[in-house]
DNA sequence: AGATATTGATTGACGAGTCAATTAATGACA
DNA sequence: TGTCATTAATTGACTCGTCAATCAATATCT
């Protein structure tokens, strides 16, 4: 029991390691960095974090939590599922979903779940909570077509914030005009996508394979990893 | 002079760069590692390259002419607009795109876009090339509107081919069963989605900002870069 | 005092990039 | 055809810096 609480010095470390690979854009980054910027030896990091994967871990399930945060938020105040599409589009491309920070870290654990298969099943879980979240708000809309829209709208949602994130906004490193960067024209866009879904005619069933939605999670309310 | 020609060694040294890069999902490959696999001595990498991140550069501009040739081989063979929308979006979900290879350079060099500007503008270019050919596919059948579906069909498939590559094939490192891995559901899916959106009504007009499609290119006549 | 958090110097390994030495090709000349 | 000088490719040992992880010492709590 000394100067912080664990769970206080853990906060600082995540931040701090987030805003060092927002800074350097890489995962990259030296724990003497980490550990400076978060006003601590070197040393600490690896007290409470065993090994540096485990922090980069820890970070994108900050990551991923903070991004829940901001859908849970703006669902709240949602009530026709109209609403609740327009809720969580407008969290994915938010000013939350587009510091710089959350750019870079997002795109680097993309390139992490390629070597570690705890970053894949993170990112595999955010995708099934974007998926569920989808599903719902459209299923009073469009019924059983509900999961196979769902899944190309929550394709479109990363597609198109890849594209906006990585649109020479990030170019200048000072935090200048942070409310120049958002992405709400690709809210725009896969409000379009929705609505042109919404529209059609379907004539054919959906395509997904068997299990298209095995096992549905209650929206939001899933434990908070 | 000795032994190859300096194009066959840039070649080698370019494919043992994106192989290494696809055997550990990561740019934190050693140019001795790449050497090696290359069959020359680590010192040859700096002699033809000047420094690791342009023997990367070179990789990405590999990884995304292989692409283009992977088009512009479907589109040959195309012949009315749907045929060429097809093409696109197979060429973009074949196998050529999913070799583990393929996979690991296209996210990783994603992640390169962070700190290098050149890295950006090759990813930029890519985009660009693929816009134009969707709007050149898509204009017979929904004129004005191509380009800003096109945007919107960009990002869906960018978005689902990164879902459907991180989806846990590349588990096994060994080349197991090359044949299970494709795209081919994700293919079908961006078709649904461009049927969805031809299928519309069209009651507003297109999102994009002002220059959705400032200088349009030649579809697939660019240089070579 | 005892317990726990925190430090920061240290270690051991590794890696980018350099460079002087070596090797192989080319062609000039007899 | 054979020798040799010239030119260019190729090598690999080396430098210099860096960094993950450790650990004994110290500071701060109850």
């Amino acid at each position: 029991m000394a100067r912080k609480s664990e769970e206080e010095r853990r906060r600082d470390l995540i931040a701090a390691t987030i805003r060092e690979i927002g800074a350097s854009g890489t995962l990259n980054v030296t724990t003497s960095q980490i550990a400076k910027r978060a006003g601590v030896s070197p040393g600490l990091a690896f007290h409470y974090f065993h090994d540096k994967d485990t922090l980069f871990l820890a970070a994108m399930r900050s990551i991923l939590s903070d991004y829940k945060a901001d859908v849970t938020r703006a669902l709240a105040s949602a009530i026709t599922p109209e609403d609740r599409v327009n809720a969580i589009v407008q969290a994915s491309f938010g000013m939350g979903s587009f510091r710089r920070e959350a750019i870079s870290a997002w795109v680097n654990f993309y390139a992490l779940a390629l070597r570690s298969e705890e970053a894949r099943r993170l990112l595999y879980l955010y995708q099934r909570r974007l998926h569920s979240n989808l599903v719902y708000a459209l299923r009073p809309r469009i019924g059983e077509r509900a999961p196979d829209v769902a899944r190309r709208i929550g394709g479109l949602i990363d597609g198109l914030y890849l594209r906006y994130a990585l649109d020479t906004k990030m170019l200048r490193p000072p935090e200048e005009a942070v409310g120049a960067v958002d992405g709400s024209e690709g809210a725009q866009h896969v409000l379009r996508a929705i609505a042109a879904e919404c529209t059609e005619v379907h004539e054919n069933d959906d395509i997904s394979m068997a299990d298209a939605d095995p096992a549905p999670m209650a929206p939001l309310a899933g434990p908070q990893e």
